[in-house]
DNA sequence: GTCAATATGTGCGCTACCGAACATAAATTG
DNA sequence: CAATTTATGTTCGGTAGCGCACATATTGAC
């Protein structure tokens, strides 16, 4: 199969030609935590396929805050935006999770999402995924607590990559969240006194995922990947 | 131009030829409040452009209540989803202001969009939009008072048609914010009391627009119509 | 080893919103 | 006109999360 980027379940599933054709524009790239792949007012010229990386689709709160709105792992590209139109949008790409990604110029991909159906096919089922995340996540935003949203985005997170462990201290995690970082010790703490995880000073481990799946919304498996 | 769709931007924006091919199916409709469009599980066999009617997508919550995470009316289409996948989506299309629209088999807007760079382009803003807004209602839902988001709602609401009357009482406006009935009527007593506006069971006069622009937080004109 | 920076724990008062119960008033039905 | 339904007003106790202040603990720099 597609071996080099097979990590990649869209590079994985395109079809062999266009492959090919992608294959001789492939930049296999570090991205690195909290870099802005994409700022509103700015220009792309590339579009990513994590490997490993996880890419955070975040708007910016009248409080100087954050909040992340959906996520996109090796299961999906970051860069759909361009695709669909060359209009501005109010949020940002930032790296959440450090890891290696592919990336193809956008003149290169948008000319097979204009010239191939198949292509075509995939990007848009991939950009639909991404819609339900969106609206799963103001569902959630609105109406789970702080620790059943803690929840899912671990299990997001595990889900996208193959470790257990995460880098990612309170205060980060409440910026995805879009919530206090005391709310968000509070939450862990509790989540950790039952076994579920353990952490320490940036560095989390999921011990029992099963209880975390216990723990989560409904939301996680709405916007699970499907598989 | 296209004159008697002229009141729908997508239709009234096509190519002359494409809107002569789409006309000869057009079919216009009234669509009745609370009627169904699309739910999960069924299927859709026609795409909705609304004339005066707006359309709401909605999610059902675990306790039987509903929320809005995003509203279609004269600028857009109901269906986009169907023309990027044929997968199934955990949430429904409902009439939420009555009023008419023009519906057009799948099959012939599908076609186009295909085959037609410039309804691919068009179509593909379209989509944009929305995205836009439920990320963006995300950030609503979880930051703003419940009275700057009813501001928000009527002001959506008003954007979409040419009056100032809205035929709503609390409880439905309750269902769209996804909050209880009680806070819309403690929030709309607020507004009244200031005199922006009026009303009087399931009757609302906006009698001062600027008024609710005041009060109305930043996302509404994030999620604005651009015109 | 000392000092500073960073990560996490904890307490406190405050507010928005929830859920429920109930009151009132207008419209609709008979 | 009486009875019922529907829309809105009001109160009350409870809770989740906020903003702030400050304590503590671990790590890294020099």
């Amino acid at each position: 199969m597609n071996t080099k980027a097979a990590n990649n379940l869209i590079l994985a599933s395109l079809p062999q030609p266009i492959y090919e054709d992608w294959e001789r524009h492939f930049e296999e790239v570090e991205l690195l935590p909290e870099q802005v792949l994409y700022a509103p007012g700015t220009s792309m010229a590339f579009v990513y396929f994590p490997l490993t990386a996880i890419v955070s689709w975040q708007y910016l709160l009248e409080n100087g805050g954050r909040t992340e709105v959906a996520m996109v792992g090796r299961e999906g590209l970051v860069g759909m935006f361009l695709l669909m139109s060359d209009e501005d949008a109010p949020n940002q790409r930032v790296v959440q999770t450090v890891g290696r990604a592919i990336r193809i110029p956008l003149s290169v991909v948008l000319s097979s999402f204009q010239k191939d159906t198949e292509v075509h096919r995939i990007l848009m089922s991939c950009a639909q995924t991404l819609i339900n995340q969106l609206g799963q996540s103001t569902v959630c935003h609105q109406q789970h607590s702080i620790e059943q949203r803690l929840c899912r985005m671990l299990l997001m997170i595990l889900d996208r990559q193959d470790s257990l462990h995460l880098y990612k201290t309170h205060e980060a995690l409440s910026q995805l969240l879009g919530v206090r970082r005391e709310a968000i010790s509070l939450a862990a703490n509790k989540v950790m006194k039952d076994g579920v995880i353990n952490y320490s000073r940036g560095f989390i481990e999921v011990l029992d995922r099963p209880g975390l799946e216990q723990r989560v919304c409904s939301c996680y498996k709405l916007m699970r990947l499907k598989r």
